[in-house]
RNA sequence: GGAGGGGUUCCCGAGCGGUCAAAGGGAUCAGACUGUAAAUCUGACGGCUCUGCCUUCGAAGGUUCGAAUCCUUCCCCCUCCA
C-alpha cells in the first residue's frame, strides 16, 4: 500500500471517532497491507436498530471498503449478564430460539449497510458456553479488583453505595476474551466500551498476540434511546424518521451528519459555513433528513416525506396516513372525549386525557376541545388529535 | 459473626404523626413563541365511573381518631470491623 493510501484510510476511519487507540499501530496494520480482522459487538437483546447503531456499522463498512473483514459479533453469552450499567444487572436468559431469532433480524437490517461477502457473524456462546469453571477462574485471575473499579461506572457505583454483583466484573473479561478468540485487529466501540475494550487488548497482550486497536466513541448517536425520545429505528416509516430527523436540535445536527451522512467533511463543513453566514439551518436538516430516509427506503419516500412534513406543519394540515382505529359504542348512543382518546390509544390513562384537554392540546376533527365532559356521538369517524404529533381517525361503530 | 447507615412516586432527592398523591431538581407531556430547532415563559406530571373516590412511600402485621412518618417481624442494599 502507498503513503497516500493508507493516509486516505486512516482519514476515513478518523471520521467520527473520539479516540483510536493507538493510533500509531493503526497505522502500522494499515501499512502492512494485509486483510484486518474488525470486530463490533452487538447485543442480542435489541434487534431493532436505530440510527444510532448505525454509526458503527457504518464505519463496519468503512473498513470492508477498505478491503477488511469484518467481524460481527453477537454477544449471546455476555447478554446473560448484561453490560453492567448499574440498572438492570439482572436479564432474563434468552432463549436459544430468541437469540437466533434476533439474528436473523439483526442481519436483515444490518446488510442494508454491509458487504455479507466480507462479514462474518458470529456468537460468543460458541466458545464460552464451553469454557469451564476451572477455565473461567483462570480468565478471573488475569485482572484485578482495583483494575476493575477503574472503571467509571464501578467506580461511581462503588463510591455511591451502589451494589456491584460479582458477575457483573465477568463482563469486561469475557467481552475481552472474545477478542482474543476472534483474534482481532481493530476493535469499534463507543465511549462507554472504553474500558471492555482496553480489557481485550490486555488479555491480547497477556495471551501472546498483538493487541487490537480500539476505536472509540462512535456513539454521537448511540445516545439514542426510547426513554430519551430521540429514537429513531431504521425501519421506522420515511414519515416518523423525517419528523424525529427535524426536531434534532440545531447544534446535534452537525454531529448526526458526520456521523451518519455519506457526504464528505468538506460538503459539510460548506454548509456549516453557509449557515453562519444566514442560511437558514432547517434547510440542511431537510437535505440530510432525506439522505438518510433515500438509503433506508428510497428516493421517492424520501420526496413524499417532505412533501407531506410541508403539508402538516407548514399549512397546519392534517396528516394523510393517520392510524385507523374502530371503537365499538357497544349500545350506547355517544362517547365521552377522554374515553375516546383513552381507547384510541392517544393517551395512556383517563387522568392524561383530562389533563390533555385542560391544556387545550386536545383537537376534535381540527376543533378545540375544551369541555372535558364533551360527548362524541355515534356511529362517525372523527379524527382526534392529542398535541401535533398524536393523530388516529376514529371510527365510531354502533 | 459484630457495629452502624439506608430502602420515598420514571430517575435523583426532601419529608420523619395530621395542612402529604408527598418539597425541589431532572426526564417527559402539553400550551405560547418558532423552523415539529434551541432558548425562554406557562401548565401538567398515580389511577378512576373526577368538584369526589381509590391505590401508593421495600413487605407483612400492630399502635393511633389519624402513619411515608411510631412499634414488631421479615426481605434487600451499603459502610466499617472480623
Amino acid at each position: 500500500m502507498s503513503d497516500t493510501h493508507w493516509q486516505d484510510a486512516l482519514d476515513l476511519i478518523r471520521r467520527g471517532s473520539e479516540e483510536i487507540l493507538v493510533e500509531a499501530e493503526l497505522i502500522d496494520k494499515l501499512k502492512a497491507g494485509k486483510p484486518l480482522r474488525v470486530k463490533a459487538g452487538f447485543d442480542p437483546t435489541a434487534p431493532d436498530l436505530h440510527l444510532g447503531h448505525t454509526v458503527l456499522i457504518n464505519k463496519l463498512r468503512h473498513f470492508q471498503d477498505l478491503g477488511h473483514h469484518v467481524l460481527f459479533l453477537i454477544g449471546d453469552f455476555t447478554g446473560m449478564i448484561g453490560d453492567p450499567t448499574g440498572k438492570n444487572a439482572t436479564r432474563k436468559p434468552l432463549t436459544p430460539e430468541q437469540v437466533a431469532e434476533n439474528a436473523k433480524t439483526y442481519q436483515k437490517q444490518v446488510f442494508k449497510i454491509l458487504d455479507p461477502a466480507r462479514t462474518e457473524v458470529m456468537f460468543n456462546a460458541d466458545w464460552m458456553g464451553r469454557m469451564s469453571a476451572a477455565d473461567m477462574i483462570g480468565l478471573a485471575a488475569r485482572s484485578t479488583v482495583a483494575r476493575m473499579l477503574e472503571r467509571d461506572d464501578f467506580s461511581k457505583r462503588y463510591a455511591g453505595g451502589q451494589p456491584i454483583a460479582i458477575h457483573e466484573f465477568l463482563y469486561p473479561l469475557i467481552q475481552g476474551y472474545d477478542s482474543v478468540a476472534l483474534r482481532s485487529d481493530v476493535e469499534l466501540g463507543g465511549t462507554d466500551q472504553k474500558f471492555n475494550l482496553l480489557m481485550g487488548r490486555e488479555l491480547q497482550k497477556q495471551m501472546g498476540q498483538s493487541p487490537q486497536v480500539v476505536l472509540e466513541g462512535l456513539d454521537g448517536v448511540q445516545k439514542m434511546s426510547k426513554s430519551l425520545g430521540n429514537y429513531i429505528g431504521i425501519a421506522e416509516l420515511p414519515n416518523e424518521m423525517f419528523g424525529k430527523l427535524m426536531s434534532v436540535s440545531d447544534t446535534l445536527m452537525w454531529r448526526y451528519m458526520e456521523l451518519l451522512s455519506f457526504r464528505s467533511l468538506a460538503e459539510i463543513e460548506a454548509d456549516r459555513r453557509a449557515v453562519a453566514e444566514g442560511r437558514n439551518p432547517r434547510d440542511v436538516k431537510v437535505a440530510f433528513a432525506q439522505e438518510i430516509i433515500a438509503r433506508f427506503h428510497d428516493r421517492a419516500a424520501a420526496d413524499a416525506a417532505l412533501a407531506d412534513f410541508e403539508l402538516r406543519f407548514k399549512a397546519g394540515a392534517i396528516p394523510e396516513d393517520l392510524p385507523e382505529v374502530t371503537l365499538s359504542l357497544a349500545g350506547a348512543p355517544s362517547i365521552g372525549v377522554a374515553q375516546l382518546l383513552k381507547q384510541a390509544g392517544l393517551v395512556e390513562s383517563t387522568s392524561e386525557a383530562f389533563r390533555q384537554i385542560a391544556g387545550g392540546a386536545v383537537k376534535l376533527d381540527g376543533e378545540k376541545v375544551s369541555n372535558r365532559e364533551a360527548l362524541v356521538s355515534g356511529p362517525a369517524t372523527v379524527v382526534a388529535q392529542v398535541g401535533k404529533r398524536r393523530f388516529a381517525r376514529v371510527t365510531l361503530t354502533p
